[in-house]
DNA sequence: CTATATTAGTTTAATGTTAAACAAATTGAG
DNA sequence: CTCAATTTGTTTAACATTAAACTAATATAG
C-alpha cells in the first residue's frame, strides 16, 4: 500500500477526497443515531430539521423551497410535513396569489415542541462542546463550505 | 441577530457546533444524490459501499462487522447483504468454527462490478480533485477525524 | 382565446433504515 | 453436565427517501 517513490507523509489526491467523504459519511451516520434515541416520540430527524427552521426564521415558505433547503425530493417534503400537520406542529395554507402553491408556517404547538426538544438535546451539545476543540472545527468550516458549494453549483449546472 | 457585547468575528461557540453539523448534513445530502444516478441500476450506494469495503481490503468480515464498519444496524446489513448475495456479487458461509456466524467475501462478479462502477464515478471524482482546493481539504481532515472519534467514543461509552 | 408547456404538489412502488422481537448457537456459572 | 446468559443473524413493522407518474393550476406561444 505505501508508495515506492514518495514517502506519503502526505495523502495522495484521491485519498484526500475519499477520506474527506468517507468521514462525512460516518459523521452523519453517527451524528443521526446519536440524535435519534433523544427526540420525543413522534418526531423524526427530518421532522425536527423543519420545526428549527421555522424556529430560527420564522415566516412562511412553500413545500418546493423547502425541500431545496433540505436537499430532498418533493415527495419526501410532502410526507414530512404532513406528518408535521397530523400533529398540528405546522399549518398549511393555499396561497391565495397561485393555488398551486401552499404556504407552511409553525404553529404555537410547533415552536413548543422545538423548544422542548431543543432542551433536551441540550446537554449532548453542551458536552460536546466542552469534549471538542472548537476552533479546530472553526478552522473546518471554510473547507466544509466550499465542498458544499461545489457540489450545489454541480448539481445546478446539471439540472440546466 | 448581531450580539451587542462582541463584533461577531469569529462565530459563537454554539453556531460552530451548528454549521458544523448542518454543513456535513447538507454534504451528505449532497453528494449521495449526485452519486446514486451514476450507480448501475440494482446497485445502490449501501451495496456499493460493501463491494468497495472487500474491494480495498479483500478477506472475509462477518455481517456484525459490517454493520459495525458502517455504523447501521445488523438488520439493515442483512438486507444489503441479502441484495448483494442475490446478484452473486458477494458470497456468504456459516463460519465452520462458529455455526452463529457467517463469513462474507467479494465475488469475481462483484468485483467486476466494483471496478466498472468506479469507472463510472470516476469522471465527476476527477472533476472534483480540479475543482476543490485538496490542500484545504486535507487540513480540515483532522478536524473531521476528530468529530468522528468523539462521537464514536460517546456511543461506545453509552453502549457499556 | 386556445393549446401547449411549465410549475407545484401528491401519490405509488421500491429500497434503506431503525427498533424490537425472535431463533439458533455458543459460553459460562454452578 | 445443565441451564441461564450472551452473541449472531433474521424478521417484522414503521417510517424516510427516491424516481417516476400523475393532477391541478398557471404561464406562454400563436
Amino acid at each position: 500500500m505505501t508508495s515506492k517513490t514518495k514517502p506519503t507523509t502526505h495523502l495522495d489526491e484521491q485519498s484526500i477526497l475519499t477520506s474527506f467523504f468517507t468521514e462525512v459519511g460516518i459523521i452523519q451516520q453517527l451524528s443521526s443515531n446519536a440524535i435519534r434515541p433523544l427526540l420525543p416520540a413522534g418526531l423524526s430527524i427530518a421532522q425536527y430539521g423543519v420545526l428549527n427552521h421555522f424556529a430560527r426564521r420564522g415566516g412562511t415558505e412553500t413545500p418546493a423551497q423547502l425541500a431545496f433547503a433540505f436537499q430532498v425530493t418533493k415527495g419526501a417534503m410532502t410526507n414530512t410535513l404532513q406528518r408535521l400537520e397530523t400533529q398540528q406542529f405546522i399549518k398549511v395554507e393555499t396561497d391565495p396569489a397561485d393555488a398551486r402553491r401552499k404556504l407552511v408556517s409553525i404553529t404555537k404547538k410547533g415552536l413548543n415542541a422545538h423548544t422542548k426538544t431543543a432542551k433536551a438535546l441540550a446537554p449532548s451539545f453542551v458536552q460536546m462542546m466542552q469534549g471538542l476543540d472548537l476552533k479546530m472545527l472553526a478552522a473546518a468550516l471554510p473547507a466544509l463550505q466550499a465542498v458544499r458549494l461545489y457540489l450545489d453549483d454541480a448539481r445546478n449546472s446539471k439540472a440546466t
